[in-house]
DNA sequence: TACATCTATTTTACTAGTAAAGTAAATATG
DNA sequence: CATATTTACTTTACTAGTAAAATAGATGTA
């Protein structure tokens, strides 16, 4: 009973199977933490597949939505190497990627007047239509996610995923 | 005020300063649910970035970890199907990363006596010795991330999470 | 038994992403 | 004002992962 890993009264899910599962392999071992941390985890995961589904239907996959939505809160051209710092994604990947999005017609690859090595990046009216039908929709589905917390059970989850994030060292 | 992100007195994060820009951009939008969802995949990047740098110095990358992890938490072997049921990854996936762990001597492939083709992958002493090592390591890591959660805490941030899951779909 | 179908895995052909080398523009230094 | 260094991006060469086709063994059906 001190090694169940689901709460009383809660089916066990993936994630408690796994964790069971690695406490009989390893009975000596604390394996709680993996409770939170794979949990987290497995649900990143499984929003991530949903929001890459949902891109699918505007043909833009989850990386150049990235891009499109760091143009789109910027809400004026970007230089390259600002959209790799606000994206987790490599230089070389910006480039491809923009070159995509241009030959799609929804970037505009433009220099700087000032320094002629920074490439800017800006979102043309269609790249703003992706993101304006798009984020509603993911929007939606976030929110479809978090049904079952009351307000303060989400407040309650940002306070306590944001000490997470201080101790990763945000 | 109100399109405040950061709870008070808690200084702004990443994830605080994206979901600033959305509502800015987007000022007709409720994007309260990023400041949930945004911060759960955040966080899980950060703590897989960390995984991968710490399975680096087994020479293991995540996939292969996860693939060793499965084997060792059956404690027997295993049919190629059943580990890419616990993995999330592709049964081409599986192929070629068993390919490269029985090169390194770290799983042995054997072939099922019932049924011809099925394939079997087992734990080497070598491949379990990987995972007795890097184990505690991982346990400890993700300790650390949770050190500012009290006991009651991490209950409750797995209470959470598991909502989530199950709104998910689990 | 013969053959169509189903199942488990592998192979092939491809895409996404990256590190490191390469290019070109800007800045610093003597 | 040369020219060495630094900076910003692109190109190249490579790796990881996948979907779909191929392979081969098992199973159903007449």
């Amino acid at each position: 009973m001190s090694t169940e890993a689901a709460s009383p009264g809660e089916r066990p899910d993936v994630v408690d199977r796994i964790q069971a599962e690695w406490a009989q392999a390893y009975p000596e071992l604390d394996v709680a933490p993996i409770g939170v941390i794979g949990r987290i985890q497995h649900v990143a995961a499984v929003a991530g597949q949903r929001l890459e589904r949902n891109l699918e239907r505007h043909d833009v996959s989850r990386s150049e939505f990235d891009v499109l939505g760091a143009l789109a809160r910027a809400g004026h051209p970007l230089r390259a190497s600002e959209v790799v710092s606000t994206t987790m994604l490599s230089g070389a990947s910006i480039t491809k990627l923009s070159d995509s999005l241009v030959r799609r017609g929804l970037v505009r690859r433009g220099k700087s007047p000032r320094d002629g090595r920074v490439v800017l990046l800006e979102l043309t009216a269609a790249g703003r239509g992706v993101v304006d039908a798009e984020l509603p929709q993911r929007l939606a589905d976030d929110e479809s996610s978090l049904a079952g917390l009351s307000p303060g059970e989400r407040e309650q989850l940002v306070v306590l995923l944001r000490k997470v994030a201080r101790a990763l060292g945000d």
